[in-house]
DNA sequence: CCGTTTTAGGTAGTATGCTAATGAACAGCA
DNA sequence: TGCTGTTCATTAGCATACTACCTAAAACGG
């Protein structure tokens, strides 16, 4: 094989565009319109709700201006319900819709489902095996990210 | 942790976003104008000089359609020289400049050690066995993807 | 209370990564 | 030869994902 097949970094963006493609393949198939970015957005807001958007964006480590334009779409879709918070004008207080909590409770299982897809190619010892490294990776490397997680209430 | 940490998506969504960010670091600091994507497509052009749009895109499983923007991109750069092919006049034939020669060359021990650094949270025989199982994730869910890897001479 | 700093969200611009559709050209076959 | 199907590349459009910069508003220090 040639120079990058056998790179981290290409392995990885291989690894991220067949899990997208095969997230997507899925939602098509059950007529749900979703991508795995907003999916994770309503998942995040289904535990927390009522936060404002910078600590959304942190929850799950999107970037501030990107997660803009995910709320814009989920909220145009009438999922989320945005609002301007009553302590804090600038931040803009998130919420799921009713419509967005329904969309979210068919997806969920759909989504659990295909992530054992997403690792078909091993073996369950294998996968175990993969999920511990890459947790493990994601976790030091979080720093290195231009938008790293930030977990709520760090005291 | 909630739902979404634990899923292999989100996780490796999570890896790529770092790995890119490595790259772009170190990038920055040497002063050298690429994007991970554009090294690949030098590093592959490099090792097979004169092949096409749609054959560079296979062989490092980019989508057909964002390749042209690359190598646009490349192109106005001065890194990579495109003409029509003389044997078939829908398709384009792509070399490496010398510029582009000689930027490749300058970036790949960079990009080499680097990879490195993308895998610092694990020890030496966690990085091996990550490797190990990320390739062969990448080519049992090749054909998952999109835009799928296609090698050259299949006979 | 006032001035500085920080933070939330936004715009503009760039780069990937995809779908759908189109035009041009090639390949195969009756 | 001519018809059909395929392939190469492009365009338009949409969705992430980032930088740099901006405004408004909150937080902090004296």
């Amino acid at each position: 094989m040639s120079l990058i097949h056998a790179m981290p970094g290409h392995l990885i963006r291989r690894l991220n565009q067949i899990a997208v493609s095969i997230f997507q393949e899925r939602m098509d198939a059950l007529g749900i319109d979703l991508t795995p970015v907003q999916f994770g957005a309503l998942a995040a807001l289904s535990e927390n709700p009522g936060i404002d958007q910078a600590t959304l964006a942190g929850l799950i480590a999107y970037d501030r201006v990107t997660i803009g334009g995910v709320v814009d779409r989920l909220q145009a879709k009438g999922l989320v319900a945005r609002a301007i918070s009553t302590t804090d004008r600038r931040a803009r207080v998130l919420a799921l819709t009713d419509a967005g909590a329904a969309l979210l409770a068919r997806a969920l299982p759909e989504v659990r489902a295909l992530q054992n897809d997403i690792l078909s190619g091993l073996t369950e010892a294998e996968s175990a095996t993969f999920l511990t490294l890459a947790t493990k990776l994601a976790t030091t490397g979080n720093d290195r990210s231009r938008a790293p997680m930030k977990l709520r209430d760090p005291g």
